[in-house]
DNA sequence: AATCTATATTCTTTAATCGGAATATACAGA
DNA sequence: TCTGTATATTCCGATTAAAGAATATAGATT
């Protein structure tokens, strides 16, 4: 991958700040939702943005999309750097602290899902028991 | 500064190039003209890009500006790491090692300027000598 | 099947960015 | 002062990017 395609993804503020939170693990989109407490389609539409990319990869598990960044194994030797690098820059500023701060306290329940299912990659966990009358 | 800014510099590969290039040293912008072959409008647009948002100072030689990174002591952390993170992910892809073999066997001439001027932060020395009758 | 929930996509508008032509400025030399 | 050289700035068109509203899709639930 090209250094600049690189740096044209970290280039938008919601993006760093979408992925300052995949460098904790990964995540749903509505975690991404509640920490950032933007919209969704401008989230969704920023993940998109990194997904085509390659800086992130999804996968669906029931109705949510779990996002995440590549293994280790499969980042370019830019892209590793970047991320160390992003990792090291973001604690020192505010809005990253802060975003990770909310979601470090956040209830990790992304919504209803069935009772007993185990608790996903993105650390999703029942909301409480559905009825299932 | 915020890591965001910094992003929006790195952002676009003419600016990635004169960076790569203002790693290696001060440097005046008929060098940048003739390492990266672009007209002189583009490279003076982006050297003024990067100055205002702080990447990098200019100080007048004569007729030529010299551009330089700031010195290491007055680069905020983010600056530093990601200056040397590009330093590092600059030297593995071919465009920015070409520019820097180009640098390296330039012809560090300017264009004529006073003989006996001592060399300027940018490398410069006199074309040839300039009549003086 | 009908509905609900989570997420993605399309469409449109607005705003930012980039490049080039022409022009301006700053300094040097005669 | 006039001219030449190096660099910056202004103006303009073209392209791209971002945001939001509305709509579409995919899977779960009933």
């Amino acid at each position: 991958m090209r250094l600049v395609q690189i740096y044209q993804c970290l280039c938008d503020e919601t993006r760093l700040r979408l992925l300052n939170l995949l460098l904790q693990g990964p995540l749903c989109v509505c975690h991404f939702q509640r920490v950032l407490g933007e919209p969704q389609v401008k989230i969704s539409k920023h993940l998109g943005y990194l997904r085509t990319r390659g800086l992130v990869r999804a996968t669906r598990r029931g109705n949510w999309m779990i996002y995440e960044l590549p293994p280790a194994s499969k980042r370019s030797p830019e892209l590793a750097a970047n991320l160390a690098c992003l990792q090291d820059c973001a604690a020192e500023q505010a809005v990253f602290r802060r975003d990770r701060a909310r979601l470090a306290k956040m209830d990790p329940t992304c919504g209803p899902i069935p009772v007993g299912e185990a608790v996903g990659d993105c650390g999703c966990a029942p909301r409480k028991a559905v009825s299932k009358k």
